[in-house]
RNA sequence: GCGGACGUGGCGGAACGGUAGACGCUGGGGACUUAAAAUCCUCUUCCCGAACAAGGGAGUGCGGGUUCAAAUCCCGCCGUCCGCACCA
């Protein structure tokens, strides 16, 4: 809740609410909850900025936004609503917390985070600029923090099979949260070290290039990793190395650009597949701690990054792939060459694809014991822990003695505490005086809480099932929730396609683990619309004008209060930093609710991206005021009009597949139609009939619009009430048909025939045509294609 | 680098392999009006046809292919946008 709805907003809820008022009108059980994602670090900013409590901002912002969204007229069950805020909320997401807890999917860690020395908070990466705090402007430091974690890893496999159920997601997400989990096959196998260096003796490492393992010319590990600090302890440049590489951010942009670097220790390993082959041990900044095993081998040959890291350090770069075996001779040239081919110079792999290759190694590793075929996944556990006040506190107490205890159930919720402050840099909670403090539940003794809070997508993993229940003693009622769930349509944008879709996946999937609930998706289907979009302005200082401040002149823009020129930019989803926002509620003033619902439909495609302009609203509102000419006129007619009801029903038939093919775009352009249609009708019965369909037809649309009108044409209840209209099959077509007449596949003439006209009259209907003879030049067809009641195709 | 989507008039976009450009916006012309706004009618892919019309040609990013017929299917390019990225 920051305060005001933006137009994405408006789009976003437009859509879900056609859906909802048209499937009710269907006669289905419809439930069209809302609430608030209220915990989080604008409200943080906020109460730093402003000196209000971020409890106080967000609910005066809650309120203001609840009013916007009823102005709009989306049919919501406002009795459902919640903020995740409210401890009635957050108490049952601390004893779904403690249910994963006991279950063994939470643990603690220590972990890298980007840490503000002057502001003494953790920063997402997003928060670090140039290696700056975005508010402080301190270097930002690595530093290593004991963090909780979820077990989002255990469920890997299963989350990467669960994508092929969600036949109603876009193919797009789908494969995006594919390649998040990142899974791979390859070998994991140990070289033992030449001589151990402390305690170690061997070095574990992963490759889904067993094939190449004659190809080998070094090991590298992470700098975190335990041969790098045992290299450390005996090696003060070593030691320096490491320091070097955990200098800076964490985040991957950083990482990314930092040059390979690598620090040569005195450790050797032994080749597991040749007993006289040493490998040099390298301590690498490019190796990660946290993905496979922390260590690799080199195939300089066959990896590019390997290749950059051996011609750099002077590292043999051998070849043990080619396009044939005849090629083994062949130097590596320029780059590594990634692509599969034939085992050469790799002793009893020699000849072997690719393919083979890599199962015979995995074969003899597995035999002789010095490695495994294993899976790897890029995805990592889910670290929920921010050093933040305005967010779920995690119900743990930390004692000396118990270690970290779960707070007993009859204590929850474990509320956040309203007095705190915001002058000083770092967690409030953790400064509070006196709310960490407590007594042991286990054994008594003087214990601290827990002082960091649940990450805020935890918040919004599981509020669809408290919309669907939400007793108050318990997180849902199960009967009752799995009565709605999963939820049936989902809207949003496309921005969430991996981490909350990701994150609330799980989160069912845990909870179904834990028998709390049967289904293991939470959204049957999925729909992420495009963005709403503006076209931008800069001055001639290169400053951003918003849209209110410029005026088109002629083919130019300039500035109104400086008469200065004015460059119009690219057309980009719209923002604050680029100015180019358009507020809903002047627009709604001006035009009305319907208008800018009706906008919000139109034109583009709904997953597309839509421009926001002043004649698309307009225009919207004219056709608004149009339909209301139409149903308040107060003309009535008698006798049958048989073309207008065709097209009526035609019309009934074709939203109505718009709108369940979520093509509002198509629906709206029918409606236009059915408008003109009406509108050129002569009065008769029929012609009242249509009306009273239309006004039907719109009302998911265009709500208000339809109320109105349906009161002013005698009807007693709602509209909203009222079933879908119905459509008669039969008049979905016409008695009379327009054929193509084509010769050679170009069209020459379209004639009007009688609707089922078979095959031999159509033919010699099209040949009798003058256009086609003139083409044919006398001379007789060779062939003729006929598609009943579509086309006739001569060919010449 | 990897993965994906998209490319159609002045613009947003329609089009089960079968009449390309529905519908909307913009723009032109006209009606109504003293005038304007609103509204209504009408035209609006490009080129040739001196003008009207008949008529003809080209045309869905580019180049090929399949087919009686391709915006749509296949192959190869080009461009734009999006996601991921030292993932071993």
């Amino acid at each position: 809740p920051s305060g005001r709805i933006h137009m994405g907003h408006v789009r976003n809820y437009t859509m879900g609410d056609v859906i909802a008022r048209y499937r009710r009108m269907q006669g289905h059980e419809v439930l069209h909850p809302m609430g608030w994602d209220a915990f989080g670090m604008p409200a943080e900013n906020a109460a730093m900025e402003r000196k209000v409590h971020p409890g106080e901002w967000t609910r005066a912002n809650i309120d203001a936004m609840r009013g916007q969204l009823k102005r709009l007229g989306f049919a919501l069950d406002w009795s459902r609503e919640f903020a995740t805020c409210d401890p009635k909320y957050y108490g049952q997401e601390q004893a779904l917390f403690l249910d994963l807890f006991e279950a063994g999917l939470v643990y603690r860690k220590e972990s890298e985070v980007n840490w503000d020395p002057v502001d003494m908070t953790v920063l997402a990466n997003e928060q670090v600029i140039d290696g700056k705090g975005w508010r402080s402007g301190a270097p930002v430091e690595r530093r290593k923090l004991s963090q909780w974690f979820l077990k989002i890893t255990d469920f890997a496999e299963e989350l990467l099979d669960g994508l092929t159920t969600l036949d109603d997601w876009p193919e797009k997400v789908r494969l995006m949260q594919e390649n998040w989990i990142g899974k791979s096959r390859g070998l994991q196998f140990r070289f033992e070290l030449a001589e151990s260096a402390g305690a170690i003796r061997q070095v574990e490492v992963f490759t889904t290039r067993p094939d190449t393992i004659f190809g080998a010319s070094f090991v590298a590990v992470a700098p975190d990793h335990p041969i790098a600090a045992a290299a450390a302890a005996q090696d003060t440049k070593a030691a320096a190395f490491i320091a070097e590489c955990q200098r800076g951010g964490t985040s991957l942009a950083e990482i990314e650009a930092q040059e390979k670097k690598g620090y040569r220790t005195s450790i050797d390993v032994v080749h597991p597949l040749d007993g006289e082959w040493r490998l040099p041990v390298y301590i690498a900044n490019f190796v990660l701690m946290d993905y496979g095993t922390g260590a690799i081998f080199g195939v300089p040959g066959h990896d590019q990054r390997d290749f950059e890291f051996a011609s750099k350090y002077g590292l043999p770069i051998p070849r043990v792939v080619a396009a044939g075996v005849d090629l083994a001779t062949k130097p590596i040239g320029e780059e590594a060459e990634k692509a599969p081919g034939v085992a050469v110079n790799s002793s009893f792999l020699d000849g072997m694809t690719t393919e083979q290759a890599a199962a015979e190694v995995i074969r003899r590793a597995e035999q002789a014991g010095w490695g495994k075929g294993t899976v790897q996944y890029r995805l990592r556990d889910w670290g929920v822990s921010r050093q933040r006040y305005w967010g779920t506190p995690i119900p743990i107490i930390h004692c000396a003695k118990c270690g970290p205890v779960a707070v007993p159930r009859d204590q929850l919720p474990v509320v956040l505490p309203d007095d705190i402050d915001f002058e000083n840099p770092g967690n409030p909670l953790d400064r509070h005086p006196t709310w960490k403090q407590l007594a042991c539940p286990k054994c008594g003794g003087a214990a601290t809480r827990e002082t960091d809070t649940l990450d805020t997508f935890v918040d919004s993993s599981w509020y669809f099932i408290r919309f669907a229940s939400q007793p108050a003693d318990a997180p849902f009622d199960r009967a009752e929730a799995e009565a709605w769930l999963p939820v049936a349509q989902y809207i949003g944008g496309v921005e969430h396609a991996i981490l909350h879709l990701l994150y609330a996946r799980f989160w069912t999937r845990a909870l179904q683990r834990l028998g709390k609930v049967s289904m293991t998706e939470p959204f049957q289907g999925l729909f992420t619309q495009g963005m709403v979009t503006h076209e931008t302005y800069r001055a001639g200082d290169g400053s951003w004008l918003s849209p209110d401040e410029v005026r088109r002149d002629g083919d130019d823009w300039v500035h109104i209060e400086s008469g200065r020129p004015v460059t119009p930019g690219r057309i980009e989803k719209m923002s604050k930093s680029r100015r180019n926002t358009v507020d809903p509620e002047p627009i709604l003033a001006k035009y009305g609710a319907d208008a800018v619902r009706w906008f919000m439909l139109s034109d583009s495609p709904p997953e597309r991206d839509l421009e926001w302009s002043e004649a698309g609203i307009e225009g919207a509102s004219r056709f608004v005021q149009r339909v209301w000419r139409l149903a308040s006129s107060g003309e009535d007619g008698t006798g049958q009009d048989a073309e207008l009801e065709r097209k009526l029903h035609r019309a009934i038939a074709a939203v109505g597949e718009a709108i369940d093919g979520l093509q509002f775009n198509k629906a709206v352009a029918q409606l236009y139609e059915l408008v003109s249609a009406i509108e050129k009708a002569k009065l008769s019965a029929s012609r009242a009939k249509a009306v009273r369909t239309l006004i039907l037809l719109i009302a998911p649309m265009a709500p208000h619009l339809a109320e109105e009108c349906w009161a002013l044409l005698g009807a007693k209840a709602m509209i909203a009430e009222a079933p879908w209209p119905a459509f008669d099959a039969a008049l979905l077509v016409d008695d009379r048909v327009t054929l193509a007449v084509q010769v050679n596949g170009k069209l020459r003439d379209t004639l009007t025939a009688p609707r089922g006209l078979d095959r031999a009259a159509a033919e010699a209907l099209a040949l009798a045509s003058d256009k086609v003879q003139r083409q044919l030049g006398g001379a007789a067809p060779r062939k003729v294609i006929v598609v009943p009641d579509r086309l006739v195709n001569i060919v010449a």
